[in-house]
RNA sequence: GGCCCCUUCGUCUAAUCGGUUAGGACACCAGCCUUUCAAGCUGGCAGCAGGGGUUCGAAUCCCCUAGGGGUCACCA
């Protein structure tokens, strides 16, 4: 049985992209384990791919972690620059004949493959270099040809894959072939440098998905001809497209860097992608500390999962009226700036009246980015207005006279409050003998331009006496220029 | 196609030694609240893939079928 203090886990990304959200919830069912069970969560670079592998893609996958709260304790390391490390255990495996070279051309490989297409049979490298004549392997090497290194794998057996989530899975190993450990151009491939790293990094439970189900049995054999003992694999379910297959660029934001820009906060997402493939139980709108406190392998199920925006979003809703008006305040300055609606820093009355304005808002919208478009009249007055709440409200008969009326007056009022600003309001509409609706609306309209929003009042008095009574006049102005 | 995994409302899930009117959440619909839109509250719609077994009793155990997914690289 292991130790408590000897959990160790490690979220291992290739650097050939941002974090997506499928990463992220590997990354955090490791946190969530490491932290839960007093363990360390490593991270680690799988960056053996030379052609794809980017370093800006490092800090952005450093970034979108930070930025979620996943904080590792050990790494970052990097495979890149543990090449010595590989080159040994190879050599050893190659010295205790567990492994050899071959130097079979990618085009005969290709040919074998393509024979294999035509003959309706799965293709599995034959083993033509593993009795490769001496004197051969000498002219081949003397010609400088390319050389990779395959691990000799039995031919006959199972090789049973305990998961702790699926139980036992066994593969016949006559399915498996002598596969690649070392490519040509020296560099080692993943299923083998990451069985390397595992060992000597002393990881004990294998976290990811279950894409790598397929490959375990492979480093399985790998790591027993090394002679390492085997860490537990936990295969969590995939997350799914709503279309039901794998997930990609093409099924629209995917990636967490890309949640962030369209303002949705890291609580919501780490909530929503929690719940996929695994339950809390109780509440389902649970923090990180919540998480860890609940989290156990045994809740994590089988099925994969389809991805739902809705519910990403309307959880982003719930913690944007949840977190505190100074935080959500902030979060959302720089998405105002981007609409250019003010400019940063922001101190004193602009902060403090950006809160309001937050405060009034929030509740009707779901993400920071509608937050700032839904805010934009508290900076500047319409441009224009809604085309419907024009013919309902401002096509009407005396529609200028009302809003004139109204104007008047607001400019005398003292104090100018809500409490006042309202009383006027309902005070004028029975005095005409008409609806506050009648007022209230059209009122809407010419300060916002829009038919909807915060209580009509608080708009006032966000947007004070002066630019109330001017949008008045303004949209009394441009009824009768239409000749309403 | 071979191999492997999976199958509860449209979606995420609960029901963890067989006994529940199969529970919750999102979405959707309706009502309440209300100056609008939201938010909030209340209610509603909706599911054990199909077929065989085992059993007094099956969403739960076994088998078959169907469907979905993954993987078969000198990518990870």
């Amino acid at each position: 049985m292991d130790l408590l203090s000897d959990i160790r886990v490690r979220f291992a990304p290739s650097p050939t992209g941002e974090l997506h959200v499928g990463s992220a919830r590997t990354a955090l069912f490791n946190f969530l384990f490491a932290r839960a069970c007093g363990g360390k969560f490593i991270l680690r670079v799988d960056d053996t791919d030379q052609e794809r592998s980017r370093p800006e893609y490092v800090d952005a996958l450093f970034n979108s972690l930070h930025w979620l709260g996943l904080e590792w304790d050990e790494g970052p390391y990097y495979q890149s620059q543990r090449l010595p490390e590989y080159g040994r255990e190879a050599a050893r495996l190659l010295a205790e004949k567990k492994a050899y070279h071959c130097y079979c051309t990618p085009d005969e490989l290709a040919a074998g493959r393509a024979e294999a297409r035509k003959a309706g049979k799965p293709y599995l490298y034959p083993g033509r270099c593993r009795t490769l004549p001496p004197e051969e392997e000498r002219a081949f090497q003397a010609e400088g040809r390319p050389q990779v290194v395959r691990l000799l794998t039995p031919d006959q057996g199972e090789t049973v894959v305990v998961d702790e989530i699926r139980g036992e899975v066994r593969f016949d190993n006559s399915t498996l072939d002598d596969f690649i450990i070392v490519k040509s151009n020296g560099l080692p491939t993943y299923n083998f440098a990451s069985v390397v790293d595992d060992e000597q990094m002393r990881i004990s439970h294998v976290i990811r998905a279950e894409e790598h189900l397929s490959n375990t049995p492979r480093q399985q054999l790998c790591a027993l001809l090394l002679g390492y003992r085997l860490p537990r694999y936990v295969h969590v379910p995939m997350i799914l497209a709503p279309d039901r297959s794998k997930l990609s660029k093409r099924h629209g934001a995917t990636a967490v860097e890309e949640f962030r820009v369209q303002g949705y906060l890291p609580e919501a997402i780490l909530n929503y992608i929690a719940l996929l493939g695994w339950s809390p139980g109780e509440e389902e709108i649970i923090d990180l500390a919540e998480m860890i406190r609940t989290f156990s392998l045994d809740r994590i199920n089988k099925t994969a999962a389809v991805y739902d925006v809705a519910k990403l979003t309307w959880m982003n809703g719930h913690y944007l009226r949840e977190a505190s008006l100074e935080r959500i305040a902030g979060l959302a300055a720089p998405f105002f700036e981007a609409a250019g609606l003010l400019r940063a820093p922001l101190a004193g009355a602009d902060l403090s009246y950006l809160e309001r304005v937050v405060e009034a808002v929030r509740d009707r919208v779901k993400t920071l980015a509608e937050l700032a478009e839904a805010s934009a009249y508290f900076y500047r007055a319409p441009e224009s207005y809604d085309e419907k709440g024009e013919q309902k409200h401002f096509q009407k008969e005396g529609a200028a006279g009302l809003l004139r009326l109204a104007a008047e007056r607001l400019r005398g009022l003292n104090p100018f409050s809500l409490e006042s600003a309202e009383s006027a309001y309902r005070a004028l509409s029975e005095e005409l003998g008409i609806p506050a609706a009648r007022l209230i609306h059209p009122t809407r309209l010419a300060l916002s331009g829009r038919t909807m929003g915060p209580g009509l009042f608080e708009i006032m008095v966000l947007l004070g006496r002066e630019k109330t009574v001017r949008r008045l006049e303004e949209a009394a102005r441009y009824i009768e220029g239409k000749g309403w």
